[in-house]
Parts: structure tokens; C-alpha cells; sequence
DNA sequence: CCCATATTCAACCAAACGGTTGACGATTGC
DNA sequence: GCAATCGTCAACCGTTTGGTTGAATATGGG
């Protein structure tokens, strides 16, 4: 929703909200399911998906009664660039970044 | 010192040390001197440089009773891979950021 | 030696954070 | 219709955060 600098370095910087955002880079979930590898409460994992929501890293829709929970990585966008525009004073990490893609998500990935 | 991405992003998330790392892009500086355009107290600007330094974001050099302070890029760029590895799931990250470099840095820049 | 400069320390404060619990409002299915 | 499921709300709690002030600790210069 907001999507500055402000919230959505402040959603990151909890370990619980960046695990929440890995888990729905592999599909969109219900709120309770996001809720069931975490050993703390339903409604603690429902704030930090609010927060996540607020910095428009994840959009919520409600379907039934189950509400869906999905990825929006674009947020990421402005504030991976704030920080690229500080790392190319050193030539550019994109190798570093290309390898990074290449271990983690194979030859056919980029 | 620390430089894990709870610490890195936490770092990131509040305007006033957003911009002295904006600052410390310029040159090396004094602390009186990251103070001095800020609207807030010495001790409040001493007190967001050794957040900075905690996250790696920055060192410290005393030298005589000045205690300058230099910008460390390296620390950005695990929080950055982290970052980028959500963004290539929309798979223009890498041309846009490249576009990005272009547009502000020049075509000698990369 | 003394004073000014540079920076941090310590105590304090209000507000925000991250969690809990229990009650509540929708929605679904038997 | 009724019970179970899904999710949020509200109140509360302890800790952290971001700021203040005033005193303290170096260090440098005349």
C-alpha cells in the first residue's frame, strides 16, 4: 500500500516477515497455512502479514472465508535500487548478483 | 560489526541514517559534521552512527579527538542479493536496474 | 594550565514493536 | 440450524526505539 523506503525496510528487518515472504515465493497461501510452520500464534503471524501488506509487499484477497496471501515483489523494486545506487561506488556487484541467481536457482533460472 | 539482514534492514528503515549514508556517499565526515544539518541533538546523530556501524553500514576512525566516519558499502550487498532474488521471479529486475545505472550513472558507469 | 572542541555516557521519556489471550464476525458444510 | 473453520479485533504486557538533557571524557590550541 505505502510502499516507502520507510515501511518496507522496517517490514524486512524481522526474520519471521522475510521467512513469510520465501514461503510465498513459491504460490500464494491462506493466512492460517502461512501461520502453521511458525511456533507462535495465528494472530501474531496476521499482524505481520498486515505489515507486510502495508508496505506493499504482499496483497491480500479474500475469497470465501479464506484469504489469500500473495507476493509482490515491485515493492522490493525502489528499495533494491536505493541500495544498488550505494554498492556501484564499488563496480557493481550484478556478477556477484548473476552468480547468486545462477546457485540458487539453476542455469536456466536467469 | 554485525551486518545480518535483521540488523542491515533495520538500519535502513529510519530516514535520518538513510540520509547519512547519503551523506557519507559524498566524502568521510566528522560526527559534528553528520550532525550539523539535522534538527536533533549530537548525541541522537552519535547514537544513529553506532547503529550504523553495528550493521556494518559504516566504520569509525578516531584520529586525535575527530572521529571520522567512511561509508562500507559491502554490507549492502547480502541484504541486496536478498532482495534481487524476489524481484528475478518477475524477470525484468536485471534490465531495469541496469536501465537504472544507465539513466544515472552514465553508459561508462557499469 | 585552561578553555574550547569533539564525542559519548547515563538517566530518563513517550511511542512503537512483537507477542499473548480471549472474544468476536464471517463463511462453510453437514 | 449449528458447529467448525478462518481471520481479525481489543486489551494487555515487556522490550526496543528514537529522542531529550546534563554530566563526563578525551584531545587540541593558545
Amino acid at each position: 500500500m505505502k510502499q516507502d523506503l520507510d515501511t518496507v525496510f522496517a517490514a524486512l528487518a524481522d526474520p519471521t516477515r522475510r521467512a513469510i515472504l520465501s514461503m510465498l515465493l513459491e504460490d500464494d497461501m491462506a493466512v492460517t497455512d502461512v501461520a502453521d510452520p511458525f511456533e507462535m500464534s495465528l494472530a501474531a503471524i496476521s499482524k505481520h502479514l498486515t505489515i507486510l501488506a502495508n508496505a506493499g509487499l504482499i496483497t491480500q484477497e479474500k475469497r470465501g472465508r479464506v484469504k489469500w496471501c500473495k507476493l509482490e515483489p515491485d515493492a522490493l523494486r525502489e528499495a533494491s535500487i536505493w541500495m544498488q545506487s550505494f554498492g556501484q561506488f564499488e563496480a557493481i556487484n550484478l556478477d556477484a548478483f548473476e552468480a547468486f541467481l545462477e546457485r540458487e536457482f539453476g542455469p536456466d533460472a536467469g
